[in-house]
RNA sequence: GGAGAGGUGGCAGAGCGGUUGAAUGCGGCGGUCUUGAAAACCGUUGAACCUUCACGGGUUCCGUGAGUUCGAAUCUCACCCUCUCCGCCA
């Protein structure tokens, strides 16, 4: 959510932002209107209620209350008449008010961009940034990871959809164990980067699921318990964010680094037709997501060193990969700025998201209401929260089972990975 | 799921329906004292919002939401959460 403050100081800003992601601006100058009505009924109500209180002090003060009571009455009853006109008036446009048309703008107002996100309306429009490692050349016909793991037995997609329908693939053996190694190498070099891992609710409530951005009306529908109004978390960027909600921090808490391995869950609604085979898109996968708490001043320069802890795993693992920088039409509704970390999938002949870096300003910290206070004199500020994927696991499984696989069908460990794995080889036979 | 207890400021813990945003203690901050520190003593110390160029003024907040009242932390109702015991269970 953004600062009401900064829109009313400089609405120019908020709209050029909103141009740039391909957004009406209109609904801003709507906000000004509703917060200019909503303010000056606020100000009506607190003038009358402020008349009352003086005559409720007035009456505390007397001798006979009752009498005094009785001797006010006329006006007291006036003014009880006046006040709830007044509130009726005020509470019509209030924020605090669910159902509020101020609040549901001010709601689906997204980040407002960082200045150096590139312009641009899609995919293409992104740009690139470095490459790092140059795509492994083969002298065989490379398989699809589908493929080869279907024929290791180390991939089921066919009785996943028979357990769960279509998205879903189910892990045997070496593939279950591979995931699992990649889980701990990832959380290890986590936890070497000063991350505390964490093991949050993969269940949230509505609140918690609102606070971090994800219950607008630009998201694609989460999995969800209607009854029981919980949600499954679509990354642990949601608990890992909302973690310290509704608290004020010193700043000696911060930077707060959080690292946890989660399963994640989502609809893909609007990804119909898009990834239908293999891992790359499922309704379930699993993700170490790395979050940070900081203040305002270094989120920036946070950013390039989470996007580095994500590129890290990468290249530890020899797998060529890349970053570019989401133009803005791409960047997400909570992020100011994200860099995505792409790694080569050869199947496809280019390269694929493996990690998605954003700084989210304060922008999820208004919603959530994280603070910090710099000095125990000062006023508390919002902190400013950002995440990443370190990594994706389901995509890293793709790409390695990819880069890795030999003429003869079989896959070779990454030697990083090995002592995680206990092994150097997954063959056909060794199922 | 059944039975009970409880939710007050950073924490602990008071609070006959009436100048209570809230005693007291701890912690925090500032100061006195000290070569320095500790101790002691003094002072100060919640948040959001509205208004003002500013000084300041005002409103709201004691789990949440409604209600009674001129006036609610205090009374009524509903809901939520936490804890203890029982049942079930990985």
């Amino acid at each position: 959510m953004l600062d009401i403050n900064l829109i009313r100081r400089d609405p120019d800003r908020v709209r050029r932002s909103c141009e740039r992601r391909g957004i009406d601006p209109s609904s801003v100058d709507e906000i000004l209107r509703l917060d200019e009505q909503y303010r000056s009924a606020q100000t009506a109500v607190q003038t009358l209620l402020s008349q009352k209180n003086a005559h409720s002090a007035t009456i505390a003060r007397a001798d006979d209350k009752a009498e005094a009571a009785k001797a006010l009455r006329p006006q007291l009853d006036d003014l009880a008449q006046q006040i709830a006109a007044a509130e009726e008036r005020a509470e019509m446009i209030s924020p605090q008010r669910a159902d509020s048309p101020l609040r549901a703008l001010l709601e689906n107002l997204p980040n407002i961009l960082d200045s150096a996100v590139p312009d641009g309306k899609t995919e293409e429009d992104n740009v690139e940034v470095r490459r790092v490692g140059t795509p492994r050349a083969f002298d065989f016909e490379v398989k699809p990871h589908w493929t080869i793991g279907e024929s290791l037995g180390i991939l089921d997609f066919e009785r996943a959809a028979k357990l769960a329908g279509s998205r879903f693939g189910i892990l045997i053996g070496d593939g279950a164990r591979l995931s699992r190694a990649l889980i701990d190498f990832f959380l290890d070099r986590a936890r070497a980067k000063s991350y505390v891992e964490v093991v949050p609710p993969y269940l949230v409530t509505r609140r918690t699921m609102w606070s971090t951005g994800q219950l607008t009306k630009f998201s694609d529908a989460m999995f969800c318990d209607p009854e029981a109004d919980l949600f499954m978390i679509p990354t642990s960027e949601v608990p890992l964010t909302a973690l310290h909600g509704e608290e004020i921090l010193s700043i000696e808490d911060l930077p707060r680094r959080y690292a946890a391995y989660s399963p994640c869950f989502r609809k893909e609604a609007g990804a119909a037709g898009k990834d239908t085979r293999g891992l790359m898109r499922q309704h379930q996968f699993e993700k170490v997501e790395l979050v940070w708490l900081t203040v305002p001043e270094s989120s920036g320069d946070v950013l390039d060193s989470l996007t580095a802890d994500a590129e890290a795993l990468l290249s530890e693992l020899e797998l060529s990969h890349r970053v570019v920088a989401l133009c803005a039409g791409e960047i997400g509704f909570n992020s100011a700025k994200t860099y995505d970390v792409e790694v080569w999938i050869p199947s496809e002949g280019r390269y694929r998201e493996i990690s998605s870096c954003s700084n989210c300003t304060d922008f999820q910290a208004r919603r959530a209401d994280i603070r910090f206070r710099r000095d125990p004199k000062k006023k508390p500020e919002f902190v400013h929260t950002l995440n990443g994927s370190g990594l994706a696991v389901g995509r890293t499984l793709i790409a390695i089972l990819e880069n890795y696989q030999q003429a003869d069908g079989s896959i070779t460990i990454p030697l990083a990975l090995r002592s995680y794995f206990n092994g150097e080889k997954i063959e056909r036979s060794s199922t």
